[in-house]
RNA sequence: GCGAUCAUAGCUCAGUUGGUUAGAGCACAAGAUUGUGGAUCUUGGGGUCGCGGGUUCGAAUCCCGUUGGUCGCCCCA
């Protein structure tokens, strides 16, 4: 006997009865973006190797440890993207749509790569939804892209995650900021766990959202980063805040907020929740006024986001999401098949959701079939009904059943008034 | 990369101190009505007990290894 191949750890199969989420996720996304005037660009699952590496940053455990990359048969170092705003903003550059218009609102959908181990809410290909916008300074784009992520969860129906936002200040105030805590964090090295200890030179601001209760006792007196904003930053992100109170929306500004990729500056947020085990980030993003230029483009800058599908899913409920046929035909004899499946071409042809049974069975497995389905209506044809060409038409919900000619206009019609 | 934990039918699980042909419910299929679904009943198909090795007269059960899943850490959407 042959050895049946497995798919790849890490990589899963979306099968129907889940993928209806997906598709509601995905419209949803449409739906609410392109109402806020976004339009959606398709940029390449792979990309050079540098490209990330300039992005993303060279020392985020992201491009360290955790790219698909390899050599393709050209010598080219490539990359399966383990994000999608580094390839959206290099096709941005490349095609020069800043030359047309610097401002660019685009989204995006589709599978990303990181090899990590996978565990609830993270898999090795996974799948992300995200917007970037250009050109923009003023802080009134921050609050409408926050506004759009809130409001596509509201009409999801998820209510569970909430939005917390930061400023991580810009090249001006922030290497101030990250001196002082890295000398706040030195003199309590002894109190820090070994992560933090780590963290101090790695990445310091880690150090502010770790899970061990003593290094949260340990930092609780930190230096803030709000209040090391320069005056721009501070205006900028007052200015945010302000829009967001004045549309409704509701927040909490997280000071110890981190962000994983090296491009953000000022706003960052998150939409976060408890539902999902240790990964508690469901959207997340931030501006990235550096970006662009550090991409080889215009001085622009620039804000996104970017959710992840799966963990989305997770969070949505999924009742009555599965697809009904409209109609099941139920065909006694050979001469009556031919007939069924004639009729179910045209009514196809008509936007009707119809199946029959294409293996010869009986009537019985047949009515058991179109039950199974969820069929609203079944057709029952045989030998009687093609010499008086009607046929019977039962409301499976209510069990009552009718005659009606054998056209489809006809059916249609005694289908759809319902 | 590190740690924990689990693995018996498509799914959820039972399987006694190691003992004969490994069971149940659900699901699937056929029938009970030679032309009518759901409820009920009957019958049926389906299992390399994750894999490999060891102990033993005998292993789903005990031991070792290995693979896979899940969860946590790290990190991240």
């Amino acid at each position: 006997m042959t050895v049946a191949i497995t798919g790849i750890k890490g990589f899963n199969d979306i099968l129907p009865g889940e993928v209806e989420k997906w598709q509601r996720i995905e419209a949803t996304a449409r739906r609410v973006f392109e109402n806020c005037g976004f339009s959606e660009i398709r940029v390449p699952i792979m990309e050079k190797t540098e490209l990330f590496a300039r992005s993303i940053g060279d020392a985020t455990d992201i491009v360290e440890k955790e790219m698909y990359s390899f050599v393709d048969k050209g010598d080219n170092r490539v990359t399966l993207r383990p994000e999608g705003t580094a390839g959206v903003i290099r096709s941005f550059i490349e095609q020069k749509l800043h030359a047309q218009d610097p401002v660019a609102k685009l989204y995006y959908m589709g599978p990303m790569f990181r090899s990590e181990r996978p565990q609830k809410g993270r898999y090795r290909q996974f799948h992300q939804i995200g917007a970037e916008v250009t050109g923009i300074t003023n802080p009134r784009i921050d609050a409408q892209i926050l506004v759009m992520l809130c409001r596509f969860f509201a009409e999801l129906g998820i209510t569970e995650p909430t939005l917390q936002i930061n400023s991580l200040g810009c090249p001006e105030c922030r290497p101030a900021y990250r001196a002082a805590l890295k000398e706040y964090l030195e003199m309590r090295r002894e109190s820090l766990c070994d992560d933090c200890r780590r963290r101090i030179d790695t990445n310091p601001l880690r150090a502010l959202d770790c899970k061990v209760i003593g290094c949260g006792e340990a930092t609780a007196e930190a230096p803030s980063v709000l209040q090391h904003l320069c005056s721009g930053c501070d205006e900028h992100f007052a200015s945010v805040r302000r829009h967001l109170d004045a549309t409704g929306t509701s927040y909490s500004v997280n000071h110890r907020m981190v962000r994983g990729l090296d491009y953000y500056t000022r706003t960052t947020f998150e939409l976060v929740t408890g539902l999902l085990g240790s990964q508690s980030a469901v959207a997340a993003g931030g501006r990235y006024d550096g970006l662009i230029q550090e991409l080889g483009g215009p001085k622009l800058p620039g804000i996104g986001f970017a959710m992840g599908v799966e963990r989305v899913a997770l969070l949505l409920s999924d009742e009555g999401l599965a697809r009904r046929p409209d109609l099941f035909i139920a065909a006694h004899g050979e001469a009556a098949g031919d007939e069924a499946f004639r009729l179910m071409i045209l009514l196809q042809g008509e936007g009707l959701r119809v199946e029959l049974e294409y293996e010869g069975k009986s009537l019985k497995s047949q009515m058991r079939r179109a039950d199974k389905l969820g069929a609203r209506y079944t057709l029952v044809l045989g030998e009687d009904e093609l010499v008086s060409r009607r046929g019977k038409l039962k409301e499976m919900a209510s069990g009552e059943q009718q005659e009606l000619p054998l056209e489809p206009a006809a059916l249609a019609r005694a289908l759809s008034c319902s």
